[in-house]
DNA sequence: CGAGTTTGACCTGCGC
DNA sequence: GCGCAGGTCAAACTCG
């Protein structure tokens, strides 16, 4: 069982580094176990997802968050690999996922792996046409297969038009009554956004070390608004700051955080 | 005075 | 084409 879940992930890591050669998902420690991929529901987004649930041991939870003063108990990792040109009700069906996926797959201390579709466009669009079209989300590869063959020329160019190479995300839901987890890198605050349907403002941050271009955004659970989700863009090239103040070696941390 | 935050304007993509 | 919503910009502001 945990082996042929483990095969799966590995193939999903293994497309997204050929998308991303340079870009390099983090790996999990050999002795992660990975149950069998919880089935997400029969909607056309979760379809387009290849969706992987484990036991996150609190020790990896404390390494992926280094300096953080929150919970670890509570805390909740979940990595994206999302474009911030999904459809915003599919992005919504992302963040739904995240909130509800201690509820789906048994409580704290998981850690969810999801793939988008959205990033295989730069490896073709064989998903888009289901991430974008609710009609086609029946649930049914060989419909899914269908409706992608049917599309017409015209679509087809629109969809290359559109075709951006994106960088992964990695997403952190998280208990705690600060916004900004303290994950030793520094950022700056560049813009403040009021979401639709959600009392709680979206705040977007972007390292300020120069020539990285790592974005983050933080954000309240409307559900429950001790919950914060925070959502990471890109990868550092370099070390945290912390680091950096306080010794110059190299951690295997930040290969796993980037 | 420099670094960081705030906030309204602007841009872009998507659905209708 | 239009309106909506998310994301970003940049000037003004605050703080140490």
């Amino acid at each position: 069982m945990a082996s042929t879940s483990q095969a799966m992930l590995n193939q999903g890591l293994f497309e997204d580094q050929e998308a991303h050669p340079q870009v390099g998902f983090f790996s999990f420690p050999p002795n992660m176990t990975f149950p069998a991929p919880p089935l997400m529901g029969s909607n056309c987004h979760n379809q387009s997802l290849k969706t992987f649930s484990t036991t996150m041991p609190c020790s990896l939870a404390s390494d992926v968050l280094p300096n953080s003063n929150i919970s670890l108990s509570e805390t909740l990792l979940s990595s994206l690999s999302s474009s911030t040109t999904t459809p915003s009700k599919h992005r919504d069906h992302h963040q739904d996922h995240i909130a509800n996926s201690d509820h789906n797959f048994g409580g704290p201390h998981l850690l969810s792996l999801q793939r988008s579709s959205t990033n295989l466009w730069a490896l073709g669009e064989f998903n888009y046409e289901c991430l974008n079209s609710k009609r086609s989300c029946g649930g049914d590869d060989h419909l899914h297969q269908h409706h992608h063959l049917g599309v017409s020329a015209l679509k087809m160019k629109k969809m290359k038009s559109r075709r951006k190479v994106r960088e992964p995300r990695f997403c952190f839901k998280t208990m705690s009554d600060v916004d900004v987890l303290d994950d030793g890198y520094k950022w700056r605050k560049y813009g403040q956004k009021v979401v639709k349907n959600t009392q709680h403002p979206r705040s977007y941050y972007r390292c300020t070390q120069d020539n990285c271009r790592v974005k983050k955004r933080v954000e309240r659970l409307a559900e429950d608004p001790r919950m914060v989700i925070t959502t990471y863009e890109g990868r550092h090239a370099h070390s945290p700051s912390h680091d950096l103040e306080e010794s110059q070696a190299p951690s295997q941390l930040n290969n796993f955080f980037w």
